[in-house]
DNA sequence: ACACTTTATGAAACCAGTTTCATATTTTCT
DNA sequence: AGAAAATATGAAACTGGTTTCATAAAGTGT
């Protein structure tokens, strides 16, 4: 027996009906009587009937697909962004087009990918997390028309919302801890890449911080590196000339603090004990490492669900004139025993 | 300005050629003269002209577009396996469109969403990873005719491939570590949700290993949770009052383990030392927990580039009358510190 | 020079729906 | 009863591409 598909067109020949009522009944919109509107459904429901899906896109306009476009090197975030992302859009029976920034080189070529998906009508809106994208690419991006939500990157001016989180507040409040309850004067930093945003907020608090404290930042005392785990081993290594110096680490992130709590223990020195080593971004591990991370959480989930609500919003109300929005989620300290605390 | 939608019809306007020719020229097929091709692709670059990708997918019957379907909750796999698929789909020129699993009471609504997602042909194949699924709802999946490639299930009686990873014997592994090389005889199991048949087989390894060492399973050593790092540290409250009859506590999954890790330490006792945990998993993290945790590792990256290829495969050769294929991917033990070792 | 193949192009059908418009029938209101 | 408004339906145009088919011109072989 041979499948043939059906199409709004046979249920119409079925119902002995035309396929513009089917299609009224479909959607509920216009004029159809009772009686003819049951006796469809009817035939919808024995033939188990669903129409397709391309054909309503075309036709409407409309795909129903929100892109999200994530850096593959998010790691722990991609999980939270991704939940609040979901939770938002499928209630509103909305599907993710999920792109994955390539790491390294190739950026540019999953740039361009995902940069063709908004031209070709793929998605309604999209979602974009892209740390090392540039206003070439942003105006790319802007004259495809299609609604955007930036997360991270402030691209107002190109009339895009953007969801950002207050890195900065987050290293103050750092800082403030270390400096007031364990009386810290000598901290060293350790940055991440100097292309990411939030690498070089976080040091920008992270220096804003000290000089409020009355402290000076002691250009030896700051390192940089790649915001990897293994980026963090290594820093360590060069780190370890001041490390009689200083009383505490204040990594750019966890992966790095990690990487620098490792490296300590395998020389015997005790992280937290005899000196404090703390993070940013809350990873899901953060509170289960010896000793656990002090670190500064990101609300991620809660930037995923925000972004979904503003780019649902923008896409259902095309013509709205509102001006792009700057959402700004805030972080919090979380305290536990990399500091020195407990 | 109003910005026009270019279409194919009025680039053939603008070239002064039908839009069959144009057609030709962009998808590469059929004859066109040199000078034709030339002038046409001409227009095209000044106009920066795209070809609307939903009348592309109309009249191809072609969307270029796998669907993924993750269980919410399978947390640190997410991104390896993500990372797998979006590997081989990007290179192929595929997207994902990512459906999660609501936890709890929601599978059945988010299951209804995605069998929508396929019934509606919004895809050319799908990646399912659905623990919890069931005959009745693979039996409807398969109607749709959409290829289909299972992660972790095996239904190759309705047609569909599955990956699946050998649990069984990364418990047999892992119990032959435990038993030869610690000479531990009193282990404990804690098993993972009933409906989870990677749990079922990780413990079916469990108890045959036991039988192979000529060990008999002691029922009140067997545990059942949730596979949730709370669940692990609730088990653990029932669990100690066996706790001076065992050498080891295998947990069906590193979560757990982590939960029992949490606990024990809170009452002053030492994993690893006084007794040993171990997981299964390998979860990102496990290696950086005190003590690091000796687990099995699950080729999750793997599974999602394999899966991602015979998806592809599938879907390029749909009249292959290849049988359902299964191929089984081979854990890992790794041994850290947890088991009592170093 | 003639038949045959290859090259080149456009008209029209097609993909599977939605939407507009015209028309016919009822219903409601003076 | 007659006009106006509401209800009901189908034909046809439309969404923006691809593909088939017919036709014509150019190239090839004998």
């Amino acid at each position: 027996m041979v499948h043939l598909k059906l199409t709004i067109s046979k249920i119409a020949e079925l119902a002995g009906v035309s396929k513009a009522t089917v299609s009224r009944v479909i959607n509920g919109s216009g004029y159809v009587s009772k009686e003819t509107r049951e006796k469809i459904l009817e035939i919808i429901r024995k033939y188990d009937f669903v129409p397709d899906s391309k054909a309503v896109s075309l036709s409407k306009k409309k795909t129903f697909i929100i892109a999200l476009i994530l850096p593959a090197t998010s790691g722990p975030f991609y999980g939270e962004v991704i939940r609040g992302v979901e939770e938002v859009l499928s209630n509103e029976r909305y599907f993710i087009l999920l792109i994955a920034l390539d790491s390294g080189q190739n950026v540019s070529r999953s740039r361009e990918r995902y940069i063709s998906a908004l031209r070709e009508g793929r998605v309604d809106g999209a979602i974009i997390f892209d740390p090392t994208i540039g206003e070439k690419a942003v105006a790319r991006i802007s004259k495809t028309r299609v609604p955007i939500v930036f997360l991270l990157k402030d691209y107002r001016s190109f009339g895009m919302d953007c969801i950002m989180v207050d890195n900065f507040s987050g290293s103050v409040s750092m800082v403030k801890h270390l400096v007031e309850e364990h009386n810290y004067r000598n901290i060293a930093f350790i940055k991440g890449p100097s292309v990411s945003d939030d690498s070089e907020e976080r040091f920008r608090g992270f220096v804003s911080s000290l000089k409020i404290h009355g402290l000076n930042i002691r250009e030896d005392f700051v390192f940089s590196s790649d915001f990897t785990f293994e980026g963090g081993r290594r820093v360590f290594q060069r780190l370890k000339k001041v490390l009689n110096q200083i009383e505490a680490i204040f990594c750019g992130n966890d992966e790095m603090a990690l990487g620098v709590i490792e490296e300590m223990k395998k020389e015997g020195i005790r992280p937290g004990k005899d000196v404090a080593v703390v993070g940013f971004d809350d990873a899901f591990w953060a509170e289960h490492i010896d000793p656990p991370l002090t670190t500064v959480h990101q609300p991620m989930y809660e930037v995923g669900k925000i972004a979904a609500q503003r780019i649902l919003d923008r896409v259902e109300n095309p013509n709205s004139s509102e001006n792009p929005l700057k959402i700004v989620l805030q972080t919090k300290l979380i305290v536990r025993k990399s500091c020195g605390c407990g």
